[in-house]
DNA sequence: CTGACCTTGTTTTTT
DNA sequence: ACAAGGTCAG
């Protein structure tokens, strides 16, 4: 296990401290600093304020995580700090890893890397290692995701007999997170808060805490809140950590909640060297506990604070700037930013409505071929370039679908995560019990996994078993095993997986050695160094080896072997990819410790593709071109958010369409169908209030197809704005929408449209005939065996049979080519 | 214990 | 429309 001591509080790094007034002198001729030549004023005088509460306002785009690189460049080069005493926090592993990919590349890197840089999360997380005591757990304490945290409360409902529908787990670890998320431990928790769910709630809520403790485990919310006690119950501590970091830098300050807040605060007390960088701007995860707040009252709460802003854009032409700037102006609550550029050319932003979803999709597919011609006199654009940003998930289906039947390649951003697919979880959760049979979490999971004739019934047995003499289920499962407690197969199963997990302990114990801390938070890269030649020889001699075999001997391999579903090599192939992460790491508990808090899966594919992904995944990120749409009233800006938290929610997303706007660089286009199928309902849908809030002079109307979308209006303000959309729906009461949607009644199964898509699908079925062999995209191969209208029954070698929409299959021998 | 049906709730997502 | 999660019969 780790030392966790090693670099405490007084090491050689403040013992040797830099006293700043002897730096001062030091700063005085440019000459010294060529990074301050690179930036503008703006910048500049966000880098050169090293003391005292400094508040970057930065716009998008505007080049701060440059100012940020140069800031650290310059603490370290006038000597006010050495990179010990610089805390730096972002939100993402992604964020945090690429400041210190860029720091890595200036010429001021440091002779060491600033080691406290990392999330919240991580930084939290090493922190609380050392002080786990004071909260009650030991210092290996397990960092729980989501779906552990949702299934211990689940247990938690089932064993105080509480409805588990009118409470759901799910609703209650929402709430927990909220209180977390204000750094509520459950004796904290107000009796108004209690009210919305009963005072059940902070019980349940204080059972919960309590049954981490035992478990020896803390969800996400606990690693900021726990370390924010400790900085509280204990001056000495805290004192500690505000004397050794001397410099704190916090990027995307406007997504910070108030747990995380307070933790700041408290590390910043002493000296009030604190940067904070944001764009109250671009706050769009109010939803899940930011606080624009925060950056609003930053000035109040640290008395004295320089506020720069960053205002010049490196990024977008002026058009695209004009309809961002025009757009968020409509906000209330905001600090009140501008943003420039020096360049002068460039397109306006591009706006059009089609008919329906699908017919959106079609455009923007031919638009990005265009795109990739090089078209309107642009150069040629790869797809890389090119980036579609929804407002929610199901809407990239539509592009999906469109896509695949051109043979678009696209990739999507989102999804699940590496380390939250089942087979990784599965895996993990073999590895958490060979490393610590009292995981209950992890041996509840396993338990029937691969299919051990261990259902409900056993495990509630082993339960009791575990409860009655007060062990961990490993142990109550040994009982239960060779006390036949459990019967025939299943326990016969049990005793074996039993034995394994012992066999497997006992080669992490041989494994063990005098474990060094890391202290990469941001990732660790270590080389295995095993020196194990005294093993017998036929055990596995690294932990890699032993993961293997682990996956192996429990059947967990042959199980996805066996699977004949499409995605089973997938995740056979994920597996594979979990082992050889481990290589990274020196051992088991050390790959366990940091995965919960660091594995992400970006893996640079080779192939050029459009990326599509949701507008909340596209912050920070830029692209030559973007596609914004579905630009509807109700989807964006979404009903629900209006709904529940109204002008607020209002403002949160006209934040949203004020990010999408600005991550195009050249080519901005935005679109909105009048049709659109909604929980499989066609629904007429009204063009997005942003879009009137667009100003003229930056938007140019192109006409689409149906040519329904004829009249565009700037923005004027007032309420003319109302008339003009009245005005506007009048489209969509025209005499032939009024006879489509007669037509269409609630239970057609083509959109509105359905004269054009009859026929194509007509064409696309008389393609085939019974007996061909055919491709899609999904299910891979098979064999044509019936058709039905537009359908066709194939019979996939891998997938089964399936009835299959027939414009999605194309024959065999060209596969991948456009079916018309 | 498992597979076939039925009910339910559908924004955004990190750690 | 559709996926996920729960229920219930074999």
């Amino acid at each position: 296990m780790s030392s966790p001591d090693d670099d405490d509080l007084i090491d050689a790094g403040d013992s040797r401290v830099p006293l700043s007034q002897r730096a001062m002198g030091m700063v005085s001729a440019r000459a010294d600093f060529p990074y301050l030549d690179e930036l503008n004023p703006a910048q500049r005088e966000a880098v050169e304020a090293l003391d005292g509460p400094v508040l970057m306002l930065a716009g998008a785009g505007t080049g701060k995580t440059k100012a940020l690189m140069a800031r650290i460049a310059h603490l370290i080069e006038t000597k006010k700090a050495w990179s010990s005493q610089i805390l730096a926090v972002t939100f993402t592993n992604k964020a945090a890893r690429e400041m210190k990919d860029r720091l890595e590349k200036t010429p001021y890197n440091q002779k060491e890397p600033i080691r406290w840089m990392g999330t919240f999360h991580a930084l939290s997380a090493k922190l609380l290692r050392r002080h786990a005591e004071l909260v009650g757990l030991k210092s290996n304490f397990t960092i729980l995701d989501t779906d552990d945290q949702i299934r211990l409360l689940k247990q938690l409902i089932v064993a105080e007999n509480i409805d588990e529908k009118r409470w759901p787990p799910r609703l209650l670890a929402g709430i927990i997170d909220t209180w977390k998320n204000l750094a509520l431990t459950p004796d904290k928790v107000p009796a108004s808060e209690a009210a919305a769910f009963n005072e059940r709630g902070i019980e349940l809520y204080a059972q919960y805490q309590e049954r981490l403790k035992n478990l020896n485990a803390t969800d996400f919310g606990d690693l900021i809140m726990h370390m924010v006690s400790v900085f509280q119950n204990n001056e000495d501590i805290l004192r500690g950590y505000q004397q050794r970091f001397r410099y704190i830098l916090v990027d995307e300050y406007q997504d910070t909640n108030v747990a995380q807040y307070m933790w700041l605060r408290l590390l910043a007390g002493g000296h009030r060297n604190i940067c904070c960088v944001g764009d109250d701007d671009q706050s769009i995860y109010g939803w899940r506990g930011a606080e624009v707040g925060n950056i609003l009252k930053f000035e109040k709460d640290f008395p004295g604070a320089k506020v720069v802003r960053l205002e010049q854009n490196y990024r977008s032409t002026p058009h695209i700037l004009g309809a961002a700037s025009g757009v968020i102006r409509g906000n209330e609550n905001r600090l009140g930013k501008e943003l420039w550029t020096d360049k002068t050319d460039g397109e306006k932003v591009r706006l059009i409505g089609h008919w329906d979803g699908e017919e959106e999709a079609r455009w923007v597919g031919e638009e990005i071929e265009a795109l990739q011609r090089g078209t309107r006199g642009m150069a040629p654009k790869s797809l890389d370039d090119m980036a579609i940003l929804v407002r929610a998930s199901h809407q990239m289906r539509a592009f999906e679908d469109r896509f695949l039947t051109i043979g678009l390649p696209y990739r999507v951003i989102g999804g699940p995560r590496f380390y939250e697919r089942m087979e990784i979880r599965d895996a993990m959760a073999y590895f958490r019990l060979a490393v610590s049979q009292d995981d209950d979490l992890a041996f509840e999971r396993i338990v029937n996994t691969p299919r051990r004739g261990l259902g409900d019934k056993a495990v509630q047995t082993i339960q009791m078993t575990a409860r009655q003499n007060g062990v961990s289920l490993v142990e109550g499962a040994r009982i239960c095993a060779s006390d036949g407690l459990i019967k025939g197969k299943g326990g016969k199963s049990l005793g074996q997986l039993v034995a394994q997990l012992d066999r497997w302990a006992a080669i992490v114990h041989l494994h063990a050695q005098p474990a060094t801390d890391d202290d990469a938070v941001v990732e660790d890269d270590g080389t295995p160094m095993l020196n194990l030649g005294d093993l017998p020889a036929d055990l596995p001699k690294t932990h890699i080896e032993l993961a293997e075999v682990i996956l192996d001997e429990s059947g967990y391999t042959a199980m996805w072997q066996n699977d004949k579903t499409p995605e089973a090599p997938g995740r056979l192939e994920n597996l594979k990819e979990l082992v050889k992460a481990l290589e990274s790491f020196e051992n088991l508990q050390g790959f366990l410790e940091h995965v919960s808090l660091i594995m992400d899966n970006d893996s640079e594919e080779a192939e050029e593709k459009v990326t599509i992904m949701t507008l909340h995944a596209a912050k920070g990120l830029e692209y030559p071109a973007v596609f914004l749409p579905g630009w509807e009233d109700g989807l964006f800006p979404s009903q629900r958010s209006m709904d529940e938290t109204g002008l607020k929610g209002l403002e949160e997303e006209r934040r949203l369409a004020y990010v999408g706007i600005t991550r195009a660089e050249e080519v901005c286009t935005i679109s909105f169908a009048q049709n659109r199928l909604v929980y499989g309902q066609w629904q007429s849908q009204l063009p997005s209030r942003f879009i009137d809030e667009l100003p003229e002079e930056h938007v140019v109307v192109v006409p689409s197809s149906s040519g329904l979308y004829r009249n565009m209006s700037g923005g004027g303000g007032g309420p003319s704005q109302l008339e003009e959309r009245a005005h506007r729906a009048d489209a969509y009461n025209s005499p032939g929408w009024k006879r489509m949607s007669r037509k269409g009644g609630l239970r057609r199964k083509s959109p509105p449209n359905e004269g054009r898509n009859v026929v194509i699908d007509l064409e696309a079925v008389s393609a085939f005939t019974a007996g061909d062999r055919v491709f899609h995209t999904k299910f891979g191969y098979g064999t044509v065996m019936e058709i039905e209208g537009d359908k066709l029954d194939i019979e996939f070698d891998k997938a089964g049979a399936k009835k299959v929409v027939a414009k999605f299959i194309v024959p065999a021998a060209k596969a991948g080519d456009v079916p018309f």
